[in-house]
DNA sequence: GTCTATAACGAGATAGAC
DNA sequence: GTCTATCTCGTTATAGAC
C-alpha cells in the first residue's frame, strides 16, 4: 500500500507550486522533500515542464471528477452552486491556492504545452458551469441572466480572485464571504 | 526631461513583473532592458525586496490617486464603479496584469514588508469601494447589498480574477463581458 | 530506479576603480 | 552613478556507476 515515486513526487510538488508559485518551486526543493536526489526526480519527469504538465493533467482529472460527483449526487442547481464552490473553499482551507490560478499568473513563463492545459481547465469549467446554470434555469430554479456563459465565466473569476485576495488579508474566512456575494448574486442563497 | 535612471528601472520591472511575474523577474532581465548593468541595480535597490517596495509603493500611490480623481470628477455611483472597473480593463489593455494581484500569487515568497504592502493595497479598495457604495445606496441610486463591505470585496476580487482567468483564454475582450456581469450583480447597468 | 558527480548557467549581491 | 570583476549559491540538466 506504499505509493510509488512519481505520485509523491507529484504531491509534493503540487502542494509547492500551489503555495509558493510554479517559479518558486525547484527540483531541489522537492527532491529534498521526497527523500530522493535531483538526478532521480529527473528520471520520473526529466524537464521541468514535464512534471508540470503532470501536476496540471492530474489535478485538472480530478478536479472534473469532482464536477461529475456534483452532478450525479446533487440534483439541485442551488445545491450543485454551492458544491461548486465548496471545492475551492476545500483547496484554500487546506492552505492552497487553486493550481490553475497560480499557473494562470504565471501563464507567460509556461512552455505551450502546460498554457495550453490550463486554458483547458478554464475552458472545461465555464462550459460545465454554463450547462448546469442553464438546466437550472431551465426548471425554473434559477433567475434567468443575461447569459449562462458570462455568468458561468463571472463566477469562475470570482471564485479565482477570491481565492487570490484572500491569503494577503491573513482572514481565511473571506473567502467564504465573498462566496456567498457571488452565489447570491445569481440567485442562490446561501443557506439551502 | 529626460527620465532618472531609478524611474527608468522601475518601468522595466513593473512591466516584468505585470506580465511574467516577480519570481519572473530578474536584476538581469531588468539591467539589460535599462542599459545599464547589475551592479549599477544594485547602487539603486541594493535588495530585491526594496525593488520590489518601491514597485508596490509606487503602484499603489497611482493606484489611489486614480481613485480620487475619479471621485473628484463623478458625482454618480454607476459612474464611479465603472470608472473603477475600467481601471482594471486598462491595464490589462495594455497587455498587463494587477501588479498587486501577481505579488498576491506569489505572496509566500515575498518579504513581510512587501506582504504589508500588498495587503494595504486590497484593504485601501475595499475601504475606498465601501464607501463608494454606501453612499450610492444611501443617496438612493443603487440597490442596497447585505453589506457594502461583502459586495465591495466581491467586486475586487471577481476583476483581479477577471484578469487572471482572460489571459489563459487568449481573447482580452473576455473581461469586460466579467466586468459588466460582476458591476449588473451589483445593480449597476452595463451603460449610463 | 537511485545514486554520485558534475556540467553549465543564471541568480542576487559585493568590492573597489573610475 | 556607473563600471569591471568576482563571489556564492541555486537552478536545470546530464553522464555513468550500481
Amino acid at each position: 500500500m506504499t505509493v510509488d515515486t512519481a505520485t509523491r513526487i507529484l504531491d509534493v510538488a503540487e502542494e509547492l507550486v500551489q503555495t509558493r508559485g510554479l517559479n518558486a518551486m525547484s527540483y531541489g526543493h522537492v527532491s529534498a522533500r521526497v527523500g530522493i536526489t535531483n538526478a532521480s526526480l529527473h528520471y520520473h519527469f526529466p524537464a521541468k515542464a514535464d512534471l508540470t504538465t503532470a501536476l496540471v493533467t492530474r489535478y485538472s482529472e480530478r478536479f472534473f471528477a469532482a464536477l461529475d460527483e456534483i452532478e450525479r449526487t446533487k440534483p439541485d442547481v442551488a445545491d450543485r452552486l454551492r458544491a461548486y464552490t465548496q471545492l475551492y473553499a476545500a483547496v484554500l482551507a487546506s492552505g492552497r491556492m487553486c493550481l490553475c490560478g497560480m499557473l494562470a499568473s504565471d501563464f507567460e513563463t509556461l512552455s505551450p504545452t502546460v498554457q495550453d492545459h490550463v486554458s483547458a481547465f478554464f475552458e472545461h469549467s465555464y462550459v460545465w458551469l454554463e450547462r448546469i446554470i442553464a438546466e437550472g434555469v431551465g426548471a425554473g430554479r434559477l433567475p434567468a441572466p443575461v447569459s449562462s456563459r458570462a455568468t458561468a465565466e463571472a463566477l469562475v473569476a470570482g471564485l479565482e480572485g477570491a481565492m487570490l485576495v484572500s491569503r494577503p488579508s491573513g482572514d481565511p474566512g473571506r473567502f467564504e464571504g465573498i462566496a456567498d456575494a457571488l452565489l447570491a448574486s445569481i440567485g442562490v442563497p446561501a443557506r439551502s
